[in-house]
DNA sequence: AGCTCATGTGAACGACTTTTACATGAGCTG
DNA sequence: CAGCTCATGTAAAAGTCGTTCACATGAGCT
């Protein structure tokens, strides 16, 4: 019963070729399908076709795996983020609310990718490398809210932007953590994650006295909005974002 | 030299007379070290002073024990916020702001509880009791989110509570999960935790339309408010809910 | 053709999870 | 108090993992 295993050498040869990314691949799959906690070195190495020890030349460790998926994680992640918040266009606050989705759609797309990223349990101050990523990635979120708080209605206090990319940070991760990852979203909603945190973060740059019908208060700083019949679906609806409230 | 085993087989006999106490407690210490990915049932029989079978004359498995213990700790997490909503006194933004408090601190203080709950893994939806246990801790935040809607300033519509609760629950778990967790308070940050969620909550509510300084805009329907003095250091601002803009 | 070194193998170690057959003794029953 | 029973503990064993080591292979260079 072990043909399966000569079979294999015999189609690749004793040089896999290929190894590491394979391996990157496989440990991939076993991450959405169980977890971080539950993928194991040694079933990656299976699926890969080689040895229990072959991923040794590799990587230093499980651990060490873990960290690359992470690291390529949080590069997709910056770069989904860049391409959604598109430097403000049409106007910052669509692009920033874009911005906000493109957070839960990795979450829900990328399942592995998320779970590497944000659950594994990681120590991620421990790795420069996965350290710079993940800043990089926070960075588009901060360009965002440094953009979106140099809008700030004249005749308020400026927010910080650092304070507001924060807190978009916490309430997208917040929301994707509880309510949108792939087989575990778990609880029943009155709507979906990513209504709800559309409608999250509506409110909160309302508390902060920005407009939230796309119509910019400040004249000149920002490109013409868009007509009203363009933003289709996910314009602010005249009571509030919410819903009808019953 | 096994005369360790032995000994401590002569202090406490053959029997071990509270195990699954003493199992639940040592694990909780390990999972407050190592996190619950790094956890072992047999270090927890070790700690116990029992052999690695022991164990599963009280748990089924080490999932079981795991369960065990989130159960425990949305107990412990509802009380707590409970407590900390203390039925809206004295006034019900003073009242919800310190169950973002208690939300945060119970992250901090209970690292274990708090991993074993919400960073385990643990499939939530597959154990009904365990589900049960979290809709309850869920629903102190949701009720308190009631009352809050049912103050909404007159003329602008009510929002529903369901989704306020929902809103600042995301709110804290992000802060929580990002930024205020025991050893990984990873990212510097321009401010404590516990003022980065106060703040957006504030922001947030002032989003709603409540008024954030304490002073509830309807009348009759809300106790009078704490005398300014009395709100030491917790008070907004005069200028907004964040440090002075630069 | 021959060398070398990156890459892969198998065997082995210790730790962990879980099951099984067996041991102990606390507490009830007569 | 004797005897029984059953909850609770033990040791041993099987299977899995992570990790290391000595050794094998063959791709690519000289």
């Amino acid at each position: 019963m072990s043909w399966r295993k000569e079979q294999r050498r015999a189609e690749r040869g004793y040089h896999h070729g290929n190894l590491k990314e394979a391996l990157l691949q496989a440990a991939l799959g076993l991450i959405a399908e169980k977890g971080a906690a539950g993928f194991t070195f040694a079933d990656a190495a299976r699926m890969a076709g080689v040895s229990a020890a072959a991923p040794y030349r590799h990587f230093r460790d499980r651990d060490e795996l873990l960290s690359s998926i992470a690291q390529r994680g949080f590069e997709q992640f910056e770069s989904r983020l860049t391409a959604a918040w598109d430097d403000g266009r049409p106007d910052t606050v669509t692009a920033f609310e874009r911005v906000g989705r493109a957070y839960l759609a990795f979450a829900r797309e990328e399942p592995a990718f998320y779970n590497a990223m944000f659950e594994s349990g990681l120590p991620v101050d421990a790795n420069p490398a996965l350290q710079a990523a993940s800043e990089r990635a926070f960075n588009i979120i901060r360009a965002a809210a440094e953009r979106l708080a140099a809008l700030a209605p004249p005749g308020t206090p400026r927010p910080p932007a650092m304070m507001m990319a924060l807190h978009i940070w916490s309430m997208s991760h917040g929301v994707a953590s509880l309510f949108s990852r792939g087989d575990a979203a778990r609880r029943k909603l009155p709507m979906s994650p990513d209504e709800l945190l559309e409608a999250e973060v509506l409110i909160y740059l309302r508390g902060l006295g920005f407009p939230t019908d796309r119509r910019p208060a400040g004249k000149g700083a920002e490109p013409p909005p868009v007509p009203p019949e363009a933003s289709s679906g996910s314009g602010v609806p005249p009571g509030g974002p919410w819903g009808k409230p019953k």
